[in-house]
DNA sequence: GCCGTCACG
DNA sequence: GACGTACGTGACGGCG
């Protein structure tokens, strides 16, 4: 959504020649929708919602900056009833009624319309689309250029020349290509597969059976839609044609529903729609009145008012660098102010500008402090002397650099500041900003008590959109803070943070320490307004410095075992490079999708089908194993080369250069905001998708090990989320089978399929455990046929069994859909929310995509509760029991910890016994939880 | 920068 | 009745 407020590049539709006309015509009424369902709720001060009219204003501000309009409305529906209810009454009629917060923006987002001094034309008894329609048609005939700015399909007829679209929410042209791809044919074709395949969101019936794809190639083959029904009964699929034959009336009254009627009678004359200039005053009073306060600051500095004229009026003034007044602070008595002033008040908000994004390779250069709304400074610590702007060739350093404390007084001061435990210190991110500072070479801080702006936002609004301090910044403040990129420059001539001149560093780094104090403000109180406190302060906040911790404890890796791999790989892949080439019988790029599928599928004619969007055939392993079993070597050998391939690049050459050269170990990073469900996920390097499940790429896992006198020690949760379910849907014979510790995929196989556990195979446990995974996804019929190989409708009757046997099951699906429909969010057992955006699409099949991730997040997510727990709990538990293990890495279900051998025993122990118990007391759970130990001297032989 | 592919739970 | 499918991630090479 960040993308609606603005964006810089925009595919806009080419301009008119020098001295045509150019007339925007904006569907106004599509574009109310689709601001509402795209943007997060946002409110003025009075409580009113606003943030359709919001996308609105932006989309509309964009629209007269970057557009070269002499002409322009916006055409809003007048009512929900047309001619088109006359000829065929059901149109349109099972509309569900506007949502309740957007119904006060329709009003608000008309008076937008005239605030921007453009016209606002609607018509009784007409659409939009048929408005838009007729004046296109009139500014064509007149030769003029006409842009429809909408991304309503319906529209898309109109496409022609001189007529183009422009979709104002994805900043996309729409011309005749895109036309073609979402049809299938040229413009002047949409209305007659359209009336063909129907539309079940506006009623329109089409033919029965017939899809988009369908009618396109009818449409394709026989010219047009009379044509089509005349030769009906030439079509070769029998139930095609009788539906053909049966339903042709249909089909010519769909067409005149979709047909857009291009001659009403307008109440403007096109001629009056001329674009009038913008009235500041008009505009602002409008723009205030919505509390829009990136927008009232550029038209207020466009019509040369004081900025700040208003500030005191808003909530919270916009901070743009002029008005904000940050401090820069270059003397110890400056800085002495700085910390006095946050200890008396007892709350500070900070963060840190370093050298690199990598916590563990970070130097520090500076630290910013805010300690109220456009209250805040930057205290520079390791800047370094830079040549001036355009001067590149000049020395870099003018000598000693600018004016500033030197580092260790400052980094004293700032140390007590930081781990003064009075002082509350907030952060965005506080887990990078804690591992930077806790580094010796940055100063060896211990930083407590901290709060944390960015989970505050994941537990609150998790699912819903990103948690960067940017975006959150956009959203909730509607601020557009400084980019790196403007301070630093990008590519090639990107300058260090240490170079940044000091008035500059200090707008971008002030800039983001008064945000996250403005953010505090804003989400601190929310947490316990919206019950969310419990998640945040048991299942996050105390989750940072264990992070921290594990982080910087990082994990030893052998490089020698590593590059002795690589080597092996290396030769192993020429071999199989040239063995593929000879069976291909010419050179090419093996690693290369697109020339393999050409000489699989081109060359060789093997049967294939093309992909969707691309066109590219597919060349996936399910594909490749395929052709594998049908004994085509090639496809053999392209396997085993892209095995090869994967572990070389992604595994033993990327990690020797992710080994930290002060530490020589290897630090991975959590993200503890990237994952709805409320799993943690791994990044630079990612540790959490170690091969495992191949021979050859558990060998990787060799080249993690203990230091000398260490073993590594692995507990994982056997089962954690199958257990779950058995709990949550109250599967009586599933839990008993967890409590007496029976295989649980034979015995549920033995349920469903009626064969004793005496008489079990192989295959039948197979078939169990693939719906037991299925269960837990959300299953399909096509997804479990997919997974076993089986036709669809033979899985569709195992899941049928399923339900019959189990039918809590059922039941909790259901329950987990009508919640994510009803609230737009599921829930975990310890009460995390999980909010499912895609539950609000009206594309069925990213609606069904929602169905089953509402289904997945209560299982998925409980169980990353619960290993939060533990690993909360562990570090504490362990210390008590003076044990010096430490723990490395969280692999979802896994812990992986660093033990003197002579302890590995007991602390084994500790820790199965604390994972074990990691859901009580909150949780009582009906099964049990049980972890598995394993050690050795490398992470394969711990496992 | 997007897509296809593939590594993990 | 059609959509196009198992849930959740991150990283790589190819390609335009």
């Amino acid at each position: 959504m960040a993308d609606t407020a603005a964006t810089p590049d925009t595919d806009i539709p080419p301009p008119a020649e020098p001295g045509q006309s150019h007339l925007f015509l904006v569907d106004g009424s599509g574009y109310i929708f689709r601001a509402y369902h795209a943007l997060p709720p946002m409110t003025r001060p009075d409580g009113v919602p606003v943030n359709a009219v919001f996308g609105f204003s932006n989309m509309l501000v964009k629209l007269i900056d970057d557009m070269d309009a002499d002409h322009m409305a916006v055409i809003f529906d007048a009512s929900r009833f047309s001619f088109r209810n006359d000829i065929y009454p059901q149109y349109k009629a099972q509309r569900p009624d506007a949502p309740e917060d957007l119904v006060p923006q329709f009003p608000l987002i008309r008076e937008a319309t005239r605030a921007f001094n453009a016209p606002c034309i609607e018509m009784d008894g007409f659409e939009a689309d048929d408005i838009i329609a007729t004046y296109a048609r009139q500014a064509v005939e007149k030769g003029w250029r006409v842009t429809i700015v909408s991304s309503d399909k319906d529209l898309m007829q109109l496409v022609r020349d001189g007529i183009d679209m422009f979709d104002p929410m994805k900043n996309v042209a729409i011309g005749p290509d895109q036309v073609m791809e979402k049809f299938g044919v040229a413009p002047n074709k949409v209305i007659d597969v359209q009336a063909l395949a129907g539309d079940s969101v506006d009623n329109v019936p089409g033919v029965p059976g017939i899809g988009i794809k369908t009618a396109a190639q009818l449409i394709d083959e026989y010219g047009d839609l009379e044509t089509l029904l005349e030769r009906a009964g030439e079509i070769k699929q029998p139930k095609r044609r009788e539906n053909l034959i049966e339903h042709a009336e249909l089909a010519r009254i769909s067409k005149q529903l979709v047909t857009l009627k291009d001659d009403v009678d307008v109440p403007e004359p096109l001629g009056d729609l001329v674009v009038r200039g913008i009235d500041s005053d008009k505009i602002l009073a409008f723009l205030r009145e919505q509390n829009f306060k990136r927008l009232i600051a550029r038209f207020e500095s466009e019509a040369g008012q004081a900025a700040g004229e208003t500030a005191a009026t808003a909530a919270v003034s916009a901070p743009t660098g002029e008005e904000a007044d940050y401090a820069l602070v270059t003397t110890l008595e400056g800085l002495h102010g700085w910390i006095a002033a946050a200890e008396a008040q007892g709350t500070v908000a900070f963060d840190t500008e370093t050298t690199s994004l990598n916590a563990m390779r970070a130097e520090l250069v500076g630290v910013s402090l805010a300690l109220a709304p456009g209250k805040a400074c930057y205290i520079p610590l390791r800047h370094v002397g830079t040549a001036a702007q355009g001067e590149l060739l000049a020395a870099p350093s003018s000598g000693d650099g600018p004016e500033q404390i030197p580092f260790d007084d400052a980094i004293a001061a700032l140390k007590g500041l930081f781990e003064n435990p009075a002082v509350l210190k907030v952060a965005h991110n506080a887990k990078y900003d804690c591992l930077v500072l806790s580094r010796p070479a940055n100063g060896g801080i211990a930083v407590a008590p901290i709060d944390d702006t960015m989970c505050a936002s994941y537990v609150l609004e998790g699912g819903l959109h990103g948690h960067g301090l940017d975006e959150l910044s956009l959203l909730h403040f509607e601020h557009r803070n400084i980019k790196f990129e403007e301070v630093c420059g990008k590519g090639k001539s990107q300058i260090g943070f240490a170079e940044v001149p000091l008035d500059k560093a200090r707008d971008y780094a002030a800039e983001d320490a008064d945000m996250t104090w403005r953010l505090h403000q804003v989400l601190r109180p929310r947490l316990v307004e919206e019950h969310m406190t419990t998640v945040y302060e048991t299942l996050e906040r105390p989750l940072i410095p264990v992070l921290v911790d594990m982080e910087r404890n990082g994990i030893r890796v052998d490089p020698k075992i590593l590059n002795d791999m690589s080597a092996d790989f290396a030769k192993r892949m020429v071999e199989r490079e040239g063995e593929i080439h000879d069976l291909a019988g010419e050179p090419f790029n093996v690693a290369s999708p697109k020339q393999l599928g050409e000489i699989l599928f081109d060359k060789m004619g093997l049967a294939g089908g093309k992909k969707g969007k691309t066109g590219a055939y597919g060349t996936g392993a399910d594909v490749l194993e395929g052709l594998a079993a049908q004994g085509i070597e090639l496809a053999e050998k392209v396997l085993d080369y892209r095995q090869i391939a994967k572990l070389k690049s992604t595994y033993t050459d990327a990690l020797v250069d992710d080994i930290n050269p002060e530490t020589r170990r290897v630090h991975t990073s959590y993200s503890m905001t990237g994952a709805a469900t409320g799993r943690l996920s791994s990044n630079d390097p990612n540790l959490q998708n170690i091969p495992i499940r191949t021979e050859e790429g558990r060998k990787i896992r060799t080249a993690f090990v203990a230091e000398p006198g260490n073993l590594l020690l692995s507990v994982d949760y056997s089962q954690i989320e199958l257990r779950l379910v058995a709990d949550i849907a109250g599967l009586e014979t599933m839990r008993a089978a967890f409590r007496e510790g029976i295989d649980i995929h034979a015995q549920t196989a033995s349920e469903v399929f009626g064969v004793p556990l005496g008489e079990m195979t192989s295959e039948i446990r197979r078939k169990a455990k693939a719906i037991n995974f299925g269960i837990i996804y959300g299953i399909s019929g096509f997804g479990l046929a997919r997974q076993l190989g089986t036709p669809q409708g033979e899985a569709q009757q195992y899941i049928n069994a399923y339900f019959e046997r189990f039918p809590g099951i059922r039941d909790y699906m259901d329950e987990m859909k009508k919640r994510a429909h009803e609230w737009g969010f599921v829930e975990t057992r310890f009460g995390r929310k999980v909010h499912i955006n895609a539950i609000r699409e009206k594309n069925p099949a990213m609606r069904n995509f929602g169905e089953r991730a509402a289904i997945n997040a209560p299982i998925q997510g409980t169980a990353a509760d619960i290993i939060k727990r533990a690993m909360v709990r562990l570090p504490v538990a362990l210390e008590k029991a003076n044990s010096k293990a430490r723990m490395l890495l969280q692999v979802h279900d896994e812990l992986l910890f660093e033990v003197p051998e002579g302890d590995v025993e007991a602390t084994a122990a500790l820790v199965k016994e604390v994972m074990e118990g990691a859901a009580a007391p909150v949780l009582n759970l009906s099964v049990p939880l049980v972890a598995d130990a394993g050690w050795g001297e490398s992470w394969a032989t711990a496992h």
